[in-house]
DNA sequence: AGGTTGACATA
DNA sequence: GTATGTCAACCTT
């Protein structure tokens, strides 16, 4: 090696588990082994070696090697036994492409280096330094901090995924030290993932700080007693010792006896033929594509590699693969499902070929596809804004993003938005800017913007064309506020719904900046750089232009990519039907409840305040005399001390964290056995909760302009299906306490209107029947009987006439468990009682009704082999830790799963019940309004004059929802009623 | 200022 | 035993 070559040193066992997690998962078709982390290392080792301009790298390597871990045992755990011990094993997919990756390196004829003994990095930091004595420059792919101690003026980073260059600057921006204090900042921090110790309690930042003002650790360490504060001061001194061990961890090796020297490191030309037939046998269809071109190969005549590694039986391995045999699974879906789907899914039967294809490609597309902000345009003119219109309606497709004041969309007033056209071509149109000088009433509109009138003209017939598909995130928002401004978005799509329909219970939010991570490798803007946090919070309105562009430019861009990548795995995976009807026509339906809102009696809240504040009070005072002392009432911790250790109270049990338990059960326990101050804590609990939560939060809500509460649904946040609602939640309104049903008298109806509360009766016990297939509860069901005292009645042999409460309590709960995933543990909690009686319960429940062990054991067993379950109209919920080894995490998953899938089917029914009620009560004649949704419950407002009408239109549209996807084989019964308030309807 | 924990409201 | 969201206290930066 000579002065000028240039080194490329792979950090492949660091890639390995970054693309392993970085990138959608991977089969291959033929056989369904796991290949996504080797098609990453591929396509960047092409790409490395191929051209440097295809990255930001800009240099030609000279010289190239792939360095990997040899095994986990390293000197380093002769140092510190404990070094890496909490690690865990990887995950079961990742396993078999250890050794393909390796296969890959030598495909590629490049040098795969490990040695016994010695992490990669100890390897890395050796050849660096060979390099950097015999005259060369070194660029090592990774990202990982460890080895950023190695950059120097010959010794720069690269991160592969990121296309990112870390040079000195970048380690000290990030880091806020140097490269050569790298050290020393990683002894104080320690790593947790290495388990390498550090000093607790010192972060990065305070470790930056004390290393600027000690100069380095022995400096730092020798005069700690100069440290001001005193937590740290002592914190260092007691770990000085852990801190030097840490730095002996964290030292890179860089004498390494290596066998290669660095003349066979030498980048040789890529030998075709070799690197296609290996590819070929991966089945990177336009990897190998891309390959042959460059090599000019002749792709027909290379016969695919036989690979020399063994590769596990991954044909019987998990079935998650985004490319994965859709059509070999819905062979194996059950009869019942199958049917259930094939009515509702029309695009079926184009499984394979040309749409998974498709899928593949896209996906791959996608992961390597730059992002380049500064392509972004402003647009600050009509004619331009014109132009950008013209395009969409040419491609037909555009994403749509909107820019406004505030995150509530019932306040927010727009202040630009982003049309994007196709990947990479995204404009911000700013409308509404503001300077942040000027005069009192907050600065000027910022010049050259826009009017909004004269968007609004050119936009809406753009957003209202039928033949222009809009595609956004989290559509709900963006419909309201351009709604609320007098417009209309239709048709669109909305790329959040998609990632829920297809991920669903993966790990992973299915916001726009996690989505962006996960399928294009983009790591977005955060909003908060924009409008900062805390007292600095502003609204978007005084971001400024060029910033707010390349902002939300790339929101539409990325939302636009998202769609190309998602799109088309619908159809792949059959879940077409649930995305259209299950999801989209909800965007709609939610959006105008939360635009209508409901009324709330804020005089009747005020006084509710009043008297909770009061009967607080009251109770604070006798608190501290029985007490004795005065204390934080609302601090579990200072309680638990108080009840347990300073008044030694019995029975106490301990939270996973060690304090005292504290929870309503054990204070009721111990209010049971006569002790005074437990009740009274119960007590004044109930009566803060139902104040801060409830009385005094509620009236914030109040939309200053309606005068009404909208609340916000979230129609991706569970995993089951259901919705979720927040600021404020109106889906935990108090009712089983008569001091809180007093809040629920609270949400009024409008003059002369009422308000109507339908709800489903035992909708989950229903789904079970039907789908377990149980004849007895069918029956009790069809007869409309009490269905706790039924299942009572066969369980005990006891008639249902005349029998004691407390045998049906038992009963009701054995009901519910069932449909939470049953466990005598939990049994036992419930009813406390005895663990062995809870199981013997348990076990004659499954002696009368054996089909619902049946079903529970085969759900269990499906979801174990498929990785998700399936609600009667095809919604997957994925649990991808159901066949973790840890038995605790297992059963929860089990529990979680079955439970899952009637949750989720009565999530299903209600949805399509919300989808079809507006048109019912429309072709009636109706002008009921529905305006909440409680899970099995819907509320409407309607003239007073119309509430016998209403009724029966709702009821028939709620109790027929699951047709005629399904027919059920239990009648779904609805209760409603009509009231004043919502106490009195429900 | 932001994140975590324990407690508790609902279906 | 399932699924959520909010609040107050407390801890860390």
């Amino acid at each position: 090696m000579k002065k000028g070559d240039h080194l490329f040193l792979v950090d492949g066992s660091g890639y390995i588990f970054r693309a392993y997690h970085a990138l959608p998962p991977l089969n291959r078709k033929s056989d369904g082994l796991p290949t996504n982390a080797v098609l990453g290392f591929c396509n960047m080792v092409w790409k490395l070696m191929q051209d440097a301009r295809n990255t930001n790298v800009g240099i030609t390597p000279t010289h190239f090697a792939v360095i990997f871990d040899y095994s986990s045992k390293t000197f380093r755990n002769e140092l510190y036994a404990e070094y890496k011990a909490n690690r865990s094993a990887p995950p079961e997919d990742l396993i078999p492409q250890f050794g393909l990756i390796r296969e890959a390196t030598r495909a590629f004829d490049l040098p795969c280096i490990e040695m016994e003994g010695f992490e990669a990095d100890d390897l890395i930091a050796t050849y660096c330094r060979l390099a950097c004595e015999a005259g060369g420059d070194t660029t090592i792919i990774s990202s990982d901090k460890d080895l950023m101690q190695l950059v120097g003026p010959t010794v720069s980073m690269y991160d592969p995924m990121k296309d990112r260059q870390i040079g000195i600057p970048e380690v000290i921006e990030k880091w806020g030290v140097p490269p050569e204090k790298m050290i020393d900042l990683q002894s104080l921090t320690g790593d947790s993932v290495d388990n390498v110790p550090g000093v607790p309690g010192i972060g990065p930042k305070t470790a930056a700080q004390l290393l600027e003002q000690f100069g380095d650790l022995d400096t730092l360490l020798a005069r700690a007693g100069e440290i001001k504060q005193e937590k740290r001061r002592q914190a260092i001194i007691d770990n000085a010792d852990k801190a030097r061990i840490s730095r002996d961890l964290v030292t890179l090796k860089n004498d390494v006896p290596v066998v290669e020297a660095l003349g066979d490191l030498v980048l040789q030309p890529p030998n075709g033929p070799r690197l296609i037939g290996f590819l070929k046998a991966m089945e990177f269809t336009t990897l190998t594509r891309r390959v042959a071109e460059a090599t000019d190969s002749d792709v027909a005549t290379i016969d695919a590699a036989a690979l020399t590694i063994e590769t596990g039986d991954a044909a019987h391995g998990p079935d998650v693969g985004a490319g994965a045999p859709a059509a070999a699974r819905a062979q194996t879906q059950p009869a019942v499902e199958q049917s259930a789907t094939a009515a509702m899914d029309s695009s079926r039967g184009n499984v394979e070929g040309t749409v998974s294809g498709l899928v593949a490609t896209r996906i791959q597309q996608a992961a390597v596809a730059k992002f380049d902000p500064t392509a972004y345009v402003c647009v600050r003119d009509v004619a331009t804004l014109q132009s950008w219109i013209a395009e969409a309606r040419e491609t037909g497709t555009v994403a749509f993003r909107a820019e406004t004041t505030s995150l509530d969309p019932m306040q927010a007033e727009l202040v630009g938005f982003s049309l994007a056209t196709r990947p990479g071509r995204a404009a911000y149109v700013p409308l509404a800017h503001r300077t942040a000088d000027d005069d009192l009433l907050g600065g000027g509109m910022a010049p050259e913007q826009i009017s909004f009138e004269a968007a609004r003209d050119a936009l809406a017939p753009l957003l209202a064309d039928p033949s222009v598909l809009k595609i956004g995130h989290n559509v709900k928002y963006d419909w309201l506020v351009l709604r609320r401004h007098g417009l209309l978005m239709q048709p669109y799509d909305d790329a959040m719904l998609l990632s829920y329909v297809l991920d669903g219970g993966t790990a992973g939010g299915h916001d726009i900046a996690s989505l962006a991570d996960k399928w294009l490798g983009r790591a977005m803007i955060p909003y908060k750089d924009l409008v900062g946090s805390g007292k600095k919070l502003v609204t978007f309105a005084f971001v400024e232009i060029d910033r707010a562009t390349s902002y939300s430019a790339e929101g539409a861009d990325v939302a636009f990519r998202l769609w190309q990548v998602l799109k088309p795995q619908l159809a792949a995976k059959r879940l077409a039907s649930v995305y259209e009807r299950l999801e989209r026509p909800l965007v709609e339906t939610l959006a105008k409840m939360e635009e209508r809102g409901i009324s709330v009696d804020r005089q009747m809240l005020s006084r509710l305040s009043g008297d909770f504040a009061q009967r607080a009070a009251a109770l604070e005072d006798e608190i501290y005399q029985v007490a004795g002392e005065r204390f934080t009432i609302g601090s579990p911790k200072q309680l638990g001390d108080i009840l347990f250790d300073r008044m030694k109270l019995p029975g106490g049990s301990k939270t996973k964290s060690g304090q005292w338990s504290t929870t309503a059960q054990v204070l009721e326990e111990l209010a049971a056995e006569g002790y005074e101050l437990p009740r009274k804590i119960v007590d004044w609990r109930q009566v803060t909760k139902l104040k801060s939560t409830y009385t005094d939060a509620l009236p914030e809500y109040v939309n200053p302009s309606t005068k009404r509460v909208h609340t916000s649904y979230a129609l991706a946040a569970t995993t089951t299906g259901r919705l979720s609602s927040s600021e404020p939640n109106l889906q935990n309104i108090p009712i089983r306490t008569a001091e809180g049903r007093k809040i629920r008298t609270a949400f009024i109806a409008d003059k002369g209107n009422k308000l109507i509360s339908a709800d489903y009766s035992q909708i989950e016990l229903r789904v079970l029947a039907h789908v377990a297939d149980i004849p007895q509860l069918k029956q009790a069901f069809a007869n409309g009987d009490d269905i706790h005292a039924a299942t009572a009645s066969e369980m005990f042999n006891t008639p249902v006439e005349g029998m004691p409460r407390e045998i049906r309590n038992r009963a009701k709960a054995i009901n519910f468990g069932i449909i939470y995933g049953i466990s005598a543990f939990g049994l036992a909690n419930q009813l406390s009682i005895p663990r062995e009686e809870a199981s013997d319960y348990i076990k004659k429940y499954f002696e009368r009704f054996p089909g619902i062990r049946d079903y529970i054991e085969s759900t269990k067993a499906s979801a174990r082999e498929l990785g998700y379950v399936e609600t009667i109209f095809g919604r997957r919920i994925h649990y991808p830790e159901i066949r973790s080894s840890n038995p605790s995490i297992r059963a929860f998953n089990e529990r979680a799963s079955t439970n899952a899938r009637l949750q989720g089917t009565a999530a299903d029914i209600i949805r399509r019940a919300m989808i079809r009620v507006d048109k019912a009560l429309e072709d009636a004649g109706l002008s009921a309004r529905m305006l909440l949704q409680v899970h099995d419950e819907l509320i409407f407002e309607t003239a007073e004059s119309e509430v016998e009408a209403t009724i029966p239109v709702v009821r028939e549209v709620m109790e027929n929802a699951a047709m005629p996807a399904v027919a059920l084989s239990v009648p779904l019964q609805v209760d409603a009623r009509a009231a004043d308030n919502w106490d009195e309807a429900h």
